[in-house]
DNA sequence: ATAGAACCTGTAGCAACTACAGGATCAAGG
DNA sequence: CCTTGATCCTGTAGTTGCTACAGGTTCTAT
């Protein structure tokens, strides 16, 4: 592609994404739709690539689409507030936080199971950690 | 039902899911193929709640439907040693434990951009929330 | 001019459920 | 015994966030 614009495979190169994951994105709204050569193929700019990297950390970070679309809206409409991107980023927080705890406790009781479970000298009926899972309280 | 049985809908509500979630889970293969009554309703047994409330355990732990049909086969199969499951409870810690790094990682990211962040007073272009993830490295 | 890489659209598939639709059956009260 | 309403049945489609084709067109480099 020339000297000032991008093909979708270059720009997914760039955000270590597949293409098909930005016609995804443009499909649902996230992408624009970005002008076309005379064939048909869509020419993307810099500001696209960024948009597209915007879009994928967000994503990494646990935000859903939806939420990245809330995001958007934000460097797309100008008359925003910085507090509403900060409220997000705490709720954000939060969900974070709780996902944290709840996979600690579940590290836990996987250890305590492995603790208990001497391995390999025995047969099932006697193995703790199928009998932790398997015998409810 | 009687003495003897539990339709679906009370073994569902003994393990906190979804009547459509044993459907499901039948047939998938997690779940037996029950006897049923003559008009048709499936009648399970003690044996069969504890199957799902093992089932459901194992997936909150985090372990895909794959893993949890491996596990079956533990208790289903006499024939497996306990150093098998424990060798699978072991690789399931290093799975927790890495989404735990993400998750913390992630978090930081997150506070630091919260605690850079003013809020409110002034407009998105100078957000620095959105900048951290606007702008690339 | 032509080979082959990259692109196009559209559809179907993945996990792990969830939510109907349209009908049959069951348990309890009258 | 009969009716009512809750529960059950099967089957299909929807959810989220992609991913993987299929069958065809276009672009790029030799």
């Amino acid at each position: 592609m020339t000297a000032h614009g991008y093909s979708i495979g270059q720009l997914a190169r760039q955000a270590s994404c597949k293409v098909e994951t930005v016609h995804y994105y443009e499909k649902t709204g996230l992408m624009p739709e970005p002008p076309r050569t005379e064939g048909g193929h869509r020419i993307y700019s810099l500001v696209d690539i960024k948009r597209l990297n915007f879009i994928r950390r967000c994503r990494q970070i646990g935000f859903t689409i939806e939420q990245v679309k809330e995001l958007l809206k934000f460097i797309d409409e100008p008359d925003h507030y910085c507090g509403e991107v900060k409220a997000m980023a705490m709720q954000q927080i939060d969900v974070v936080e709780s996902k944290i705890r709840d996979l600690e406790h579940l590290r836990d009781a996987l250890f305590e199971m492995i603790a208990r479970c001497k391995g390999g000298n025995y047969t099932i009926d006697d193995c703790p950690i199928i009998d932790a899972l398997y015998m409810s309280e």
